[in-house]
RNA sequence: GGCCGGGUGGCAGAGUGGCUAUGCAGCGGACUGCAAAUCCGCGUACGUCGGUUCAAUUCCGGCCUCGGCCU
Protein backbone atom coordinates (compact mmCIF):
# COMPACT_ATOMS: atom_id res chain seq x y z
CA UNK A 1 0.00 0.00 0.00
CA UNK A 2 1.62 3.43 -0.95
CA UNK A 3 1.84 6.49 1.50
CA UNK A 4 -1.36 9.20 0.78
CA UNK A 5 1.10 12.36 -0.64
CA UNK A 6 1.93 15.41 0.60
CA UNK A 7 2.93 18.36 -1.47
CA UNK A 8 6.12 20.50 -0.16
CA UNK A 9 6.12 24.10 -1.25
CA UNK A 10 9.58 24.88 0.64
CA UNK A 11 11.04 28.76 -0.49
CA UNK A 12 12.31 32.08 1.12
CA UNK A 13 10.58 35.17 1.25
CA UNK A 14 8.77 36.79 -1.59
CA UNK A 15 9.43 33.99 -3.64
CA UNK A 16 6.06 33.68 -4.52
CA UNK A 17 5.33 30.46 -2.80
CA UNK A 18 2.02 31.16 -1.68
CA UNK A 19 0.68 32.48 -5.28
CA UNK A 20 2.02 28.75 -6.73
CA UNK A 21 0.13 27.16 -3.90
CA UNK A 22 -3.11 28.47 -4.70
CA UNK A 23 -2.55 27.55 -8.28
CA UNK A 24 -1.64 23.80 -7.04
CA UNK A 25 -4.35 23.49 -4.59
CA UNK A 26 -7.46 24.67 -7.38
CA UNK A 27 -5.65 22.35 -10.12
CA UNK A 28 -5.16 19.51 -7.16
CA UNK A 29 -8.15 20.18 -5.44
CA UNK A 30 -5.53 20.75 -2.62
CA UNK A 31 -5.81 22.31 0.73
CA UNK A 32 -2.96 25.14 1.78
CA UNK A 33 -1.56 24.51 5.26
CA UNK A 34 0.63 27.06 6.63
CA UNK A 35 4.42 26.35 7.73
CA UNK A 36 5.73 29.80 8.45
CA UNK A 37 5.80 30.50 12.27
CA UNK A 38 5.07 34.21 12.16
CA UNK A 39 1.66 33.34 9.67
CA UNK A 40 0.73 31.13 12.14
CA UNK A 41 -0.29 34.08 14.92
CA UNK A 42 -3.47 36.19 14.79
CA UNK A 43 -1.66 39.20 13.87
CA UNK A 44 0.16 41.29 11.50
CA UNK A 45 -1.49 39.81 8.02
CA UNK A 46 0.08 42.46 6.18
CA UNK A 47 3.28 42.79 7.80
CA UNK A 48 3.53 38.67 7.83
CA UNK A 49 2.05 38.28 4.05
CA UNK A 50 -1.17 36.43 5.04
CA UNK A 51 -2.99 35.08 2.11
CA UNK A 52 -5.66 37.81 1.42
CA UNK A 53 -8.91 37.13 2.02
CA UNK A 54 -9.23 36.31 -2.32
CA UNK A 55 -7.53 33.08 -2.11
CA UNK A 56 -9.00 31.95 0.98
CA UNK A 57 -12.45 31.96 -0.63
CA UNK A 58 -10.94 30.09 -3.42
CA UNK A 59 -9.18 27.39 -1.87
CA UNK A 60 -9.10 25.85 1.79
CA UNK A 61 -5.99 27.51 4.11
CA UNK A 62 -5.12 26.42 6.93
CA UNK A 63 -3.39 26.97 10.19
CA UNK A 64 -3.21 31.11 9.14
CA UNK A 65 -3.73 33.65 11.42
CA UNK A 66 -5.24 31.07 14.18
CA UNK A 67 -3.06 31.12 17.44
CA UNK A 68 -3.17 33.89 19.97
CA UNK A 69 0.75 36.17 19.26
CA UNK A 70 0.47 36.51 23.24
CA UNK A 71 1.51 32.76 23.85
CA UNK A 72 4.30 31.72 21.70
CA UNK A 73 3.88 28.60 19.14
CA UNK A 74 6.70 25.90 18.97
CA UNK A 75 8.20 23.53 16.36
CA UNK A 76 6.28 20.61 18.15
CA UNK A 77 2.88 22.37 18.13
CA UNK A 78 3.06 23.19 15.07
CA UNK A 79 3.96 19.60 14.25
CA UNK A 80 1.06 18.13 16.12
CA UNK A 81 -1.39 20.95 14.41
CA UNK A 82 0.13 20.32 10.46
CA UNK A 83 -0.85 16.82 11.07
CA UNK A 84 -4.20 17.38 12.36
CA UNK A 85 -4.84 19.21 8.82
CA UNK A 86 -3.35 16.84 6.53
CA UNK A 87 -5.03 13.73 8.20
CA UNK A 88 -8.12 15.76 7.17
CA UNK A 89 -7.45 16.62 4.31
CA UNK A 90 -6.33 12.99 3.13
CA UNK A 91 -9.84 12.03 5.03
CA UNK A 92 -11.63 14.51 2.87
CA UNK A 93 -9.90 13.07 -0.57
CA UNK A 94 -8.06 16.33 -0.52
CA UNK A 95 -4.14 16.83 -1.34
CA UNK A 96 -2.18 18.84 1.77
CA UNK A 97 -0.09 21.53 0.37
CA UNK A 98 2.41 22.81 2.63
CA UNK A 99 3.62 25.75 2.18
CA UNK A 100 6.44 28.28 3.90
CA UNK A 101 9.65 28.98 5.12
CA UNK A 102 10.10 27.87 8.28
CA UNK A 103 12.76 25.55 7.99
CA UNK A 104 12.94 24.15 11.81
CA UNK A 105 9.36 23.10 11.50
CA UNK A 106 9.56 21.55 8.06
CA UNK A 107 12.14 19.44 9.14
CA UNK A 108 10.18 18.38 12.51
CA UNK A 109 7.56 17.64 10.76
CA UNK A 110 9.34 15.14 8.15
CA UNK A 111 11.81 13.96 11.05
CA UNK A 112 9.71 14.43 13.90
CA UNK A 113 11.52 15.56 17.15
CA UNK A 114 13.11 13.87 20.17
CA UNK A 115 10.54 12.98 23.01
CA UNK A 116 11.80 15.54 25.42
CA UNK A 117 9.14 16.91 28.02
CA UNK A 118 7.55 20.34 27.62
CA UNK A 119 9.40 22.76 29.40
CA UNK A 120 7.18 24.49 32.36
CA UNK A 121 6.76 28.33 31.27
CA UNK A 122 8.26 29.34 34.93
CA UNK A 123 11.13 27.74 34.43
CA UNK A 124 11.59 29.46 30.63
CA UNK A 125 10.68 32.54 31.94
CA UNK A 126 13.13 32.04 35.49
CA UNK A 127 15.92 31.19 32.62
CA UNK A 128 15.52 33.82 30.53
CA UNK A 129 15.73 36.70 33.55
CA UNK A 130 19.24 34.73 34.89
CA UNK A 131 20.28 34.90 31.59
CA UNK A 132 19.53 38.74 30.70
CA UNK A 133 20.75 39.51 34.35
CA UNK A 134 23.80 37.69 33.98
CA UNK A 135 25.03 38.07 30.54
CA UNK A 136 26.13 35.24 27.55
CA UNK A 137 29.93 34.91 29.14
CA UNK A 138 28.57 34.11 33.02
CA UNK A 139 25.38 32.48 31.70
CA UNK A 140 27.80 29.95 29.68
CA UNK A 141 30.00 29.31 32.35
CA UNK A 142 26.87 28.69 34.49
CA UNK A 143 26.21 26.29 32.12
CA UNK A 144 29.29 24.50 31.72
CA UNK A 145 29.01 23.61 34.92
CA UNK A 146 25.90 21.58 34.78
CA UNK A 147 25.87 20.41 31.21
CA UNK A 148 29.72 20.77 29.86
CA UNK A 149 28.12 18.47 26.75
CA UNK A 150 26.01 21.58 25.63
CA UNK A 151 28.47 24.18 27.09
CA UNK A 152 31.07 22.65 24.69
CA UNK A 153 28.93 22.68 21.26
CA UNK A 154 27.51 26.20 21.88
CA UNK A 155 29.22 29.41 21.57
CA UNK A 156 28.64 31.67 24.35
CA UNK A 157 26.96 34.09 21.57
CA UNK A 158 24.22 31.42 20.79
CA UNK A 159 21.88 32.99 24.05
CA UNK A 160 18.86 30.84 22.98
CA UNK A 161 20.30 27.67 22.10
CA UNK A 162 22.16 28.23 25.94
CA UNK A 163 18.34 29.17 27.14
CA UNK A 164 17.13 26.16 25.91
CA UNK A 165 19.81 23.62 27.32
CA UNK A 166 19.62 25.36 30.59
CA UNK A 167 15.72 25.11 31.07
CA UNK A 168 16.12 21.49 29.36
CA UNK A 169 17.74 20.05 32.46
CA UNK A 170 16.41 21.93 34.82
CA UNK A 171 12.91 20.51 34.09
CA UNK A 172 14.35 16.99 33.43
CA UNK A 173 16.77 16.83 34.86
CA UNK A 174 18.70 15.51 31.71
CA UNK A 175 20.92 16.99 29.05
CA UNK A 176 19.45 17.97 25.96
CA UNK A 177 22.47 16.81 24.11
CA UNK A 178 21.37 13.49 26.04
CA UNK A 179 17.89 13.69 25.18
CA UNK A 180 18.87 14.56 21.41
CA UNK A 181 20.52 10.81 21.11
CA UNK A 182 17.02 9.26 21.73
CA UNK A 183 15.35 8.73 17.95
CA UNK A 184 13.01 11.42 16.99
CA UNK A 185 9.41 10.70 16.99
CA UNK A 186 6.00 11.97 15.22
CA UNK A 187 7.65 12.24 11.63
CA UNK A 188 4.79 12.24 8.95
CA UNK A 189 4.49 9.10 7.01
CA UNK A 190 3.81 10.44 3.99
CA UNK A 191 5.07 10.03 0.01
CA UNK A 192 6.58 13.40 -0.06
CA UNK A 193 6.05 15.76 -2.88
CA UNK A 194 8.86 18.37 -2.40
CA UNK A 195 9.09 21.41 -4.63
CA UNK A 196 11.86 24.28 -3.77
CA UNK A 197 11.67 27.66 -5.23
CA UNK A 198 15.07 28.99 -4.92
CA UNK A 199 15.29 32.28 -7.17
CA UNK A 200 18.25 33.82 -7.88
CA UNK A 201 19.54 35.87 -5.13
CA UNK A 202 19.61 39.10 -7.25
CA UNK A 203 16.20 38.73 -8.47
CA UNK A 204 15.01 37.54 -4.72
CA UNK A 205 16.70 40.59 -3.09
CA UNK A 206 14.32 43.08 -5.69
CA UNK A 207 11.40 41.17 -4.64
CA UNK A 208 11.94 40.75 -1.15
CA UNK A 209 12.83 45.14 -1.25
CA UNK A 210 9.80 45.19 -3.67
CA UNK A 211 7.33 43.44 -1.01
CA UNK A 212 8.14 45.37 1.37
CA UNK A 213 7.75 48.77 0.20
CA UNK A 214 4.01 47.09 -1.23
CA UNK A 215 3.52 46.31 2.56
CA UNK A 216 3.88 49.71 3.46
CA UNK A 217 1.82 51.31 0.87
CA UNK A 218 -1.14 48.71 1.96
CA UNK A 219 -1.10 50.05 5.36
CA UNK A 220 1.81 48.08 7.72
CA UNK A 221 2.58 50.88 8.86
CA UNK A 222 -0.55 51.40 10.77
CA UNK A 223 -0.73 47.83 11.56
CA UNK A 224 2.39 47.73 13.42
CA UNK A 225 1.43 51.09 15.30
CA UNK A 226 -2.17 49.44 16.23
CA UNK A 227 -0.45 45.57 17.50
CA UNK A 228 2.68 47.59 19.49
CA UNK A 229 0.08 49.30 20.89
CA UNK A 230 -1.34 45.94 22.49
CA UNK A 231 1.63 45.92 24.58
CA UNK A 232 2.51 42.46 24.47
CA UNK A 233 6.18 41.10 26.08
CA UNK A 234 9.01 42.30 23.59
CA UNK A 235 10.37 38.84 23.58
CA UNK A 236 7.77 37.37 22.09
CA UNK A 237 7.49 35.52 18.60
CA UNK A 238 5.48 37.89 17.27
CA UNK A 239 7.06 40.80 18.55
CA UNK A 240 9.67 40.02 16.15
CA UNK A 241 8.12 39.87 12.95
CA UNK A 242 10.38 41.14 10.41
CA UNK A 243 9.63 44.91 10.08
CA UNK A 244 7.44 45.81 13.40
CA UNK A 245 10.20 47.08 15.12
CA UNK A 246 11.16 49.63 12.86
CA UNK A 247 7.72 50.91 11.72
CA UNK A 248 6.69 51.18 14.91
CA UNK A 249 9.51 53.66 15.42
CA UNK A 250 8.49 55.25 11.98
CA UNK A 251 4.99 55.93 13.34
CA UNK A 252 6.01 57.07 16.42
CA UNK A 253 8.32 59.58 14.47
CA UNK A 254 11.48 58.35 16.03
CA UNK A 255 13.05 56.89 12.38
CA UNK A 256 12.07 58.30 9.02
CA UNK A 257 10.12 56.02 7.17
CA UNK A 258 12.83 55.66 4.29
CA UNK A 259 14.87 54.67 6.85
CA UNK A 260 13.23 52.52 8.70
CA UNK A 261 11.82 50.74 5.60
CA UNK A 262 15.72 50.47 4.36
CA UNK A 263 16.59 48.88 7.77
CA UNK A 264 13.80 46.52 7.61
CA UNK A 265 14.54 45.75 3.82
CA UNK A 266 17.78 44.78 4.92
CA UNK A 267 17.04 42.13 7.59
CA UNK A 268 14.05 41.15 5.09
CA UNK A 269 17.31 40.36 2.83
CA UNK A 270 19.34 38.78 5.19
CA UNK A 271 16.40 36.74 6.44
CA UNK A 272 15.42 35.11 2.91
CA UNK A 273 19.69 34.34 2.66
CA UNK A 274 19.26 31.87 5.99
CA UNK A 275 16.15 30.41 4.27
CA UNK A 276 17.74 29.67 1.26
CA UNK A 277 20.70 28.11 3.43
CA UNK A 278 18.22 26.02 5.14
CA UNK A 279 16.76 24.17 2.22
CA UNK A 280 19.48 23.93 0.28
CA UNK A 281 20.98 21.65 3.32
C1' G B 1 47.26 80.93 -10.97
C1' G B 2 48.02 81.00 -5.29
C1' C B 3 46.84 79.10 -0.34
C1' C B 4 44.52 75.36 2.75
C1' G B 5 42.29 70.67 3.64
C1' G B 6 41.19 65.82 1.74
C1' G B 7 42.05 61.25 -1.19
C1' U B 8 41.61 54.20 3.01
C1' G B 9 38.13 47.49 0.90
C1' G B 10 30.92 48.06 -2.33
C1' C B 11 29.55 52.13 1.30
C1' A B 12 30.51 54.65 6.06
C1' G B 13 34.58 55.54 9.02
C1' A B 14 39.25 55.03 12.52
C1' G B 15 44.35 54.51 12.56
C1' U B 16 49.56 53.29 12.56
C1' G B 17 57.01 53.49 10.31
C1' G B 18 56.91 46.97 11.08
C1' C B 19 51.85 43.65 14.66
C1' U B 20 47.28 45.75 8.41
C1' A B 21 40.27 48.81 13.56
C1' U B 22 35.24 48.77 13.33
C1' G B 23 30.14 49.17 11.44
C1' C B 24 26.79 48.30 7.34
C1' A B 25 26.01 45.77 2.87
C1' G B 26 27.60 41.18 0.37
C1' C B 27 29.05 35.93 0.43
C1' G B 28 29.42 30.85 2.77
C1' G B 29 27.70 27.93 6.82
C1' A B 30 25.02 26.04 11.29
C1' C B 31 20.23 24.80 12.94
C1' U B 32 15.88 18.78 17.30
C1' G B 33 10.24 22.37 20.71
C1' C B 34 10.07 31.27 20.90
C1' A B 35 13.30 29.83 14.41
C1' A B 36 10.92 36.25 10.39
C1' A B 37 14.72 33.49 16.14
C1' U B 38 19.83 32.57 17.65
C1' C B 39 24.59 31.98 16.07
C1' C B 40 29.60 30.79 13.36
C1' G B 41 32.99 32.04 9.39
C1' C B 42 35.00 35.13 5.01
C1' G B 43 37.86 41.06 2.60
C1' U B 44 46.89 43.03 3.36
C1' A B 45 41.81 48.29 1.34
C1' C B 46 45.00 52.46 1.80
C1' G B 47 44.90 58.03 -5.58
C1' U B 48 49.58 57.88 -8.63
C1' C B 49 54.94 58.11 -9.65
C1' G B 50 59.43 58.56 -7.28
C1' G B 51 62.52 59.33 -2.68
C1' U B 52 64.11 58.29 2.53
C1' U B 53 64.37 53.68 5.41
C1' C B 54 66.27 47.14 7.07
C1' A B 55 60.77 48.21 6.56
C1' A B 56 56.05 52.54 4.09
C1' U B 57 49.07 53.04 3.92
C1' U B 58 51.78 55.83 7.62
C1' C B 59 57.67 60.40 6.52
C1' C B 60 59.40 63.67 2.04
C1' G B 61 58.68 65.49 -3.12
C1' G B 62 56.26 65.64 -8.08
C1' C B 63 51.77 64.59 -10.48
C1' C B 64 46.42 63.56 -10.70
C1' U B 65 41.87 64.50 -8.34
C1' C B 66 37.86 66.41 -4.89
C1' G B 67 36.32 70.45 -1.69
C1' G B 68 36.99 75.37 0.38
C1' C B 69 39.20 80.12 0.30
C1' C B 70 42.05 83.98 -2.36
C1' U B 71 43.46 86.83 -6.90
Amino acid sequence: MSLPPVLVLAGPTASGKSALALALAQAENGVVINADSMQVYDALPILTAQPPEAARETVPHRLYGCLDPARPCSAAQWVELARAEIAAAWADGRLPIVVGGTGLYLESLRQGLSPIPEIPAEIRDQTRAVLAEIGNEAFHARLGQRDPAMAARLPPGDSQRMARAWEVLAATGRSLADWQTVPRQGGLAARWLTLALLPPREALRAACDGRFAAMVAAGAVEEAAAFLARGLDPALPAMKVLGLRELGAAARGELALAEAVAVAQAATRAYAKRQVTWLRH
